[in-house]
DNA sequence: GTCAGAATTGACTTTTACGTAAAGGCGATG
DNA sequence: CATCGCCTTTACGTAAAAGTCAATTCTGAC
C-alpha cells in the first residue's frame, strides 16, 4: 500500500480535476495532510474519494455525501447521539432502497424497449 | 382512469412546483394538451412525470432523462436507427448496473455502520 | 356579471458543483 | 540559470435546475 498519493495521481485515477479535489476539501469531505503547501493524500483519503464518487454516481449532493461519510466514521460515544445516528442511517437506507426500486423498474423498462427494437429488426428481416 | 389532470393536481401528487412542470415542458419532456392556455395533463403525461421523477432520484440529468424517455417510445423504422438505439439502450443499462453496484456497496457499508452503533450501545448497557 | 382562486407568461435570482484564468512557489533536469 | 512539470491560492465565471416575483388572464361559483 502506497503511503501518499499526489493530487494529480488521484485526478488521473478518478478522472476528475484538481479543482474538484480542492473543492471537496473546502467542503470538508477530504483533509489530506500537507508538506509545506502541497497536499499529500493518504490511502484513507483515496478511499474517501472512492466513496465520494460512488455517492455522486448515485445522485447524492455534496451535503448528502458528507452525511453518509459521517456515518462511516467511528460511532459517537454518547447514547443520544448514537440513537440519532442509527435513525439517520435507517433513513439513508430507505432512500437507497427507493433508488433500488427505481433502478430495477428502469432496467425492466429498458429491457422491454430493447426487445421491441430487436423484434422490429426481425420484422425487417435483419438477423441479430 | 382519469381523463385529465390539472397542473396543481400533479404538483401535489409529486410534490413539485408548477415552475418545475413548465420547465420540463420547455425542456421537451412533457407536452400536455391545452384548453385555451391552460395545460391539461393526460394519464400518459402523468406517467411521464413519474418516469422523470424516477430518473431524478437516480441522479440523471434532464438530458439523460430525455434520452431514456426516447428509448421507451416506439422503436424507429430504419435499420441503422434501430441498431443505434439498441446500442444506446445497452449503454444506459451498463450505467444502471454500475449504479446498482454502487448502491449495494453503500447499503452494505451502512449496514456495517449501524451494527457498530448498535454494538456501541450494547457496550454502554443500553437495551435496543 | 363579478370576484376569488387558479393558471399563464416572462424576467430575474439562487444554489450547486465545479471551470477557468491569473499569478506565482518548488524541485529536477539539461 | 532557465524552463518544465507539478503544485499552490484567489477570484471570477458558468451551466443546470429550478425558485421567486410581477403582471395578467381564465374560469368556475355564486
Amino acid at each position: 500500500m502506497r503511503e501518499y498519493y499526489s493530487i494529480t495521481e488521484l485526478t488521473r485515477e478518478f478522472d476528475i480535476s484538481t479543482r474538484t479535489l480542492r473543492f471537496y476539501e473546502d467542503e470538508g469531505l477530504l483533509a489530506p495532510i500537507r508538506r509545506g503547501r502541497t497536499r499529500l493524500f493518504r490511502p484513507s483519503d483515496r478511499h474517501l474519494v472512492k466513496q465520494i464518487m460512488r455517492g455522486k454516481r448515485l445522485g447524492f449532493s455534496i451535503s448528502e455525501i458528507r452525511e453518509i461519510i459521517q456515518m462511516y466514521k467511528e460511532p459517537p460515544g454518547e447514547v443520544g447521539q448514537l440513537k440519532l445516528m442509527i435513525r439517520r442511517i435507517e433513513e439513508k437506507r430507505e432512500d437507497l432502497r427507493q433508488k433500488r426500486r427505481d433502478l430495477e423498474e428502469t432496467l425492466a423498462e429498458l429491457d422491454q424497449a430493447e426487445e421491441s427494437c430487436v423484434e422490429r429488426l426481425a420484422e425487417l428481416g435483419v438477423n441479430t
